[in-house]
RNA sequence: GCGGGUGUAGCUCAGCUGGUUAGAGUGCCGCCCUGUCACGGCGGAGGUCGCGAGUUCGAACCUCGUCACUCGCGCCA
């Protein structure tokens, strides 16, 4: 049918017979040496001028922008005068030279214009509920269920290009490094760590249910097993988790897996990767060489109080709970009572604040504190010059302080008059997180976090377990499959909770700009060493069994020692194309409810539908 | 599940301490305009102030509830 009416409009063409039937050149391709040549270009009307004598029509597509050019003795001026912004039509017309003074620099076809000599309009637009010249903001909600129409505004259509190219990029790179691309199921079975999966019922198994893969893990572990060496897929991953402005229900992961590795073959492997995605397409910006820093998870926590560090940001934390342990030296009992009860103290320097933020930036950032992490506060200090010479500070948290134990403080510290000094205090993880946080709000606040740069950096040594408060014990802190480091020994010795504590792991994290990029770890492909690190959380051999027995079994017939990561693939193009949600980046995304409201996901299920899969719906209270 | 923000013309937003007929820009429609590229000029249409209660002589504005979107917390190895 196609074919048949590409001839019929062929043979209408009289003037130049061999003409395609929609155009001879794209809207981003004419240039002064097609002056003199009749040409045809179809496209979207991206905007009109109309001089009442004169018209001009830009002409856009996928490939750029035309500025056609009509007067009132041709026949198809009317039309286009009454034609609506965004119809597509074909127009067939001169190329011609434009003047001096009327060319457009910043056009890449603005030497010329196209004279209309023939116009067809394939498809006449409706005024539009979104308009895509201009590009101004507009609620999300529209621009969802209109998205062919967002999609086609300069900034989404970009960064959707951008996002094809940087898979490109990563394929031929992965392949340039020996990586082969080989697939995994995308209807596989529940695991039953990390997030709430998605389930799919199956019909033919009533009252059984497929789970969408969270990431390939499992299978990509057993292509090792199965000697495929060196794999990787751009690979789609499921998780059932409320959204943020980086997450969303489905995503990409560069996945990676390699055998006979160690951590730092890994790194090396991916460093290039990552430093040459971000080198290819971040234009002049700066990106740190490889190797990357390794920064052990524990003092990324101290200095940083997060294990994804903005490493831009210049501001490094200091424990300071020394220094309020006696409150006969400081006068101040709050922090005393917090670090007799085993709590800390984190201070956060913000450099030049006290002379150059008013007390307003110091109170709304406590404000901050108390709204939006929901913490008890957030307590300041302002350094300034002592009358008698030195530097002390009127504000309640270092006014009573012994003036040595002052100079002590700001000596380690490295703070001078000036400067300011925020507080967090609490239980330990709670320290730590506001005061991390702390740090990035002080940071932008001060306006010295660097720009046009990505820093990446390596985060090590991740701990092996941690403490469950909910259930009072030890339990993984990543997942399970991880190598512990020091191998079975290190598991045996640990007879405490306070020496399984203290066990790391070969788990690792990229950072990059205090965006996690990925997570990854050598894996554990012992049987036995499995069963243990399973039996310090408190699972005895019958739990490992049941829950990755297809894993154990794999592992029982010759395994290789392996290891990978997986680089969220949407965070990776958020970063490049400057994307502050990760809807920016994505072709047909979902909202913040995991909705799809340009098709209509999710939706109700037809009742044959149900009673295929054996299910029956409850009504659900609102 | 919890907290913050937003909700006024198709859209972006203004609307003071509660007070007469709720405004601007843009888009849309009509007329004029031969060198624009955010073209310009004149005119017009367009409003359940998210929804529901309440307080008040009087509510876009105050109170309570509710809904939607969004950002965050929990959650997400």
């Amino acid at each position: 049918m196609a074919l048949k009416g590409v001839l019929v409009r062929q043979t209408f063409s009289t003037e130049t017979p061999r003409m395609h039937a929609y155009r001879t050149h794209t809207c981003g391709q004419l240039r002064s040496e097609h002056v003199g040549e009749t040409v045809r270009i179809s496209g979207w009307v991206h905007r009109k001028r109309d001089h009442g004598g004169l018209l001009f029509i830009d002409l856009r597509d996928h490939y750029g922008l035309t500025q056609c050019v009509v007067q009132p003795d041709n026949a198809h001026f009317a039309t286009l005068e009454r034609l609506r912004v965004e119809s597509v039509v074909s127009i067939t017309g001169n190329v011609v030279a434009r003047s001096e003074e009327t060319a457009n620099e910043n056009l890449d076809t603005g030497m010329i214009e196209v004279v209309i000599e023939q116009l067809e309009i394939q498809s006449a637009a409706d005024e539009l509920p979104l308009p895509v010249f201009g590009e101004p903001d507009y609620p999300e909600e529209i621009r969802l269920k209109h998205r062919y129409l967002d999609l086609r505004r300069d900034t989404l259509h970009k960064n959707i290009q951008l996002r094809a190219d940087v898979i490109t990029y990563l394929r031929e790179r992965m392949k340039g490094q020996g990586f082969t691309e080989y697939q995994s199921p995308i209807l596989t079975a529940s695991s039953p760590e990390g997030a709430r999966d998605f389930l799919v019922p199956s019909r033919m198994h009533p009252n059984n249910f497929y789970a969408l893969p969270q990431a390939p893990q499992q299978f990509k572990q057993l292509m090792m097993v199965s000697g495929f060496d060196r794999y990787f897929q751009i690979a789609p991953c499921f998780r059932d988790e409320d959204l943020r402005a980086d997450r969303s229900l489905e995503f990409y992961q560069l996945d990676i897996e390699m055998s006979f590795v160690t951590q730092e073959d890994v790194f090396s492997a991916i460093e290039p990767v990552m430093h040459g995605v971000f080198d290819e397409f971040s234009g002049e910006t700066e990106v740190t060489p490889a190797p990357f820093p390794r920064i052990p998870y524990k003092e990324a926590m101290e200095k940083y109080g997060s294990d994804k560090p903005d490493l831009r940001n210049p501001i490094e934390l200091c424990d300071v709970t020394e220094f309020f342990a006696d409150d006969s030296k400081t006068g101040f009992g709050i922090f005393a009572k917090i670090i007799a009860g085993g709590g800390k103290v984190i201070a956060v320097p913000a450099p030049k604040a006290a002379a150059e933020k008013s007390r307003k930036f110091f109170d709304d950032m406590d404000k901050w504190a108390k709204k939006e992490m929901q913490a008890p506060g957030l307590g300041y200090a302002r350094l300034k010059e002592a009358d008698g010479g030195g530097v002390d500070s009127q504000d309640p948290v270092l006014k009573n302080f012994q003036p040595e134990l002052l100079n002590e403080l700001l000596e380690k510290m490295g703070l001078e008059a000036g400067d300011g000094i925020f507080f967090s205090a609490g239980k330990k993880s709670d320290a730590y997180k506001l005061a991390g946080a702390a740090r990035l709000k002080v940071g932008e606040e001060l306006d010295i976090v660097e720009k046009d740069i990505f820093k990446f950096c390596w985060i090590v040594d991740f701990p092996m377990y941690e403490w469950d408060e909910d259930n009072k014990k030890v339990d993984f802190s990543h997942n399970p499959f991880s190598m512990p480091q020091g191998g079975l020994e290190v598991l045996e010795a640990a007879d405490t909770d306070e020496k399984k504590l203290e066990i790391l792991a070969y788990q690792y994290d990229i950072v990059c700009n205090g965006t996690e990029l990925s997570s990854g770890a050598i894996r554990n492909h012992r049987p036995d060493i499995m069963i243990k690190a399973f039996e310090l959380a408190g699972y005895g051999p019958e739990v490992v069994e049941q829950e990755f027995g297809g894993m154990l079994n794999a592992f029982k017939y010759g395994a290789p020692p392996h290891g990978g990561i997986a680089p969220g693939i949407d965070r990776i193009v958020m970063l490049l194309a400057g994307a502050d949600n990760i809807r920016d980046v994505i072709m047909f995304p979902m909202n913040q409810q995991g909705q799809d409201l340009l098709l209509g996901a999710p939706s109700p299920a037809e009742n044959a539908q149900l009673r295929e899969l054996s299910l029956r719906l409850v009504q659900v209270e609102k």
